[in-house]
DNA sequence: CATCAGGCGAGAC
DNA sequence: GTCTCGCCTGAT
């Protein structure tokens, strides 16, 4: 168990501003705080929440190896916000509201096919399919408390799934695009290692080479399969801010790199805003 | 009941 | 290149 005390850091925020549709709450007490569990990487974690303390279900070496990166703790969230023009009263409130988001350093593969299935879809009915599509598709494993749990689906075994049988994951309209992406993938005429390499607008527009990746998903993707902070997906949501509250435009050129973490705070501020 | 969700592909022009 | 339209399906 590691156990630390970080500001700028909190997993329901990260859990509800829906960037990681594998992170899933799983209870919680006035005295034992919040219970998450998160299948990624490979892996399987439980995290407890109570205040601003946070603990993982993971030995030390564990942490520092694997998840110490994976929720981009060596970076300085207060900085960013602390780089927020004062006057701009939308932005500091949206930051000051989702403080605790982070940018989390995901699989790319995953973000792909996370992120085809997100369009015209709801966060609930996204974490539905993903979960359908990795009990039917993942390899099954299990922890060492007994508990079972499954990874998430290889591009061959998707490639190589029936159409009918995706259909079976409430894909809808998507199944084909997840079929055609992953046979893509898994056939190696799109290169997924050789896009860790690439500057972002040539990673976009490999992307996009995907069937069901338009500029949309290709930004979410960059953002958090490649943690390129330079992406700005534009979404209903976001499309939304951008006309109400910046008519003259958003001001890109003073937060140059820090696009998409300033993204997620306006897109969980405006999303939870929403749901009251 | 209609509308909409973290859009995209295909076809028209 | 830009514009329009149809799309699976569950939640509200």
């Amino acid at each position: 168990m590691v156990t630390i005390e970080k500001d700028f850091f909190s997993i329901r925020q990260i859990c509800e501003s829906g960037q990681c549709f594998r992170l899933e709450k799983l209870g919680e007490s006035e005295k034992a705080g919040e219970k998450y569990g998160l299948t990624a990487l490979g892996r399987y974690l439980e995290i407890v929440q109570k205040g601003n303390e946070i603990s993982f279900d993971c030995s030390q070496e564990e942490f520092e190896l694997v998840w110490k990166g994976y929720f981009d703790l060596e970076e300085d969230y207060g900085r960013i916000i602390g780089m927020i023009d004062e006057t701009d009263a939308y932005l500091l409130q949206a930051s000051t509201y989702g403080s605790g988001i982070r940018i989390l350093r995901q699989d790319l593969w995953e973000m792909i096919v996370s992120f085809i299935i997100s369009q015209q879809n709801h966060i609930k009915r996204i974490r539905k399919c993903i979960d359908l599509l990795s009990r039917k598709y993942g390899e099954e494993k299990h922890t060492e408390k007994g508990g079972c749990y499954y990874d998430f689906p290889k591009p061959e075994a998707l490639a190589e799934a029936a159409l009918e049988d995706l259909y079976a994951c409430n894909l809808g309209y998507r199944c084909r695009y997840i079929h055609d992406t992953a046979w893509s993938v898994s056939s190696g005429e799109v290169d997924l290692a050789r896009l860790k390499d690439m500057g972002y607008e040539e990673a976009k527009a490999e992307l996009m080479k995907l069937c069901g990746v338009g500029v949309k998903v290709a930004e979410c993707v960059c953002l958090f399969g490649l943690h390129r902070t330079e992406a700005f997906p534009v979404d209903t949501h976001i499309n939304k801010v951008l006309r109400q509250q910046y008519p003259q435009g958003f001001p890109f050129e003073r937060y140059k790199g820090y696009e998409g973490t300033l993204q997620q705070y306006i897109f969980y501020f405006d999303l939870m805003k929403q749901e009251k």
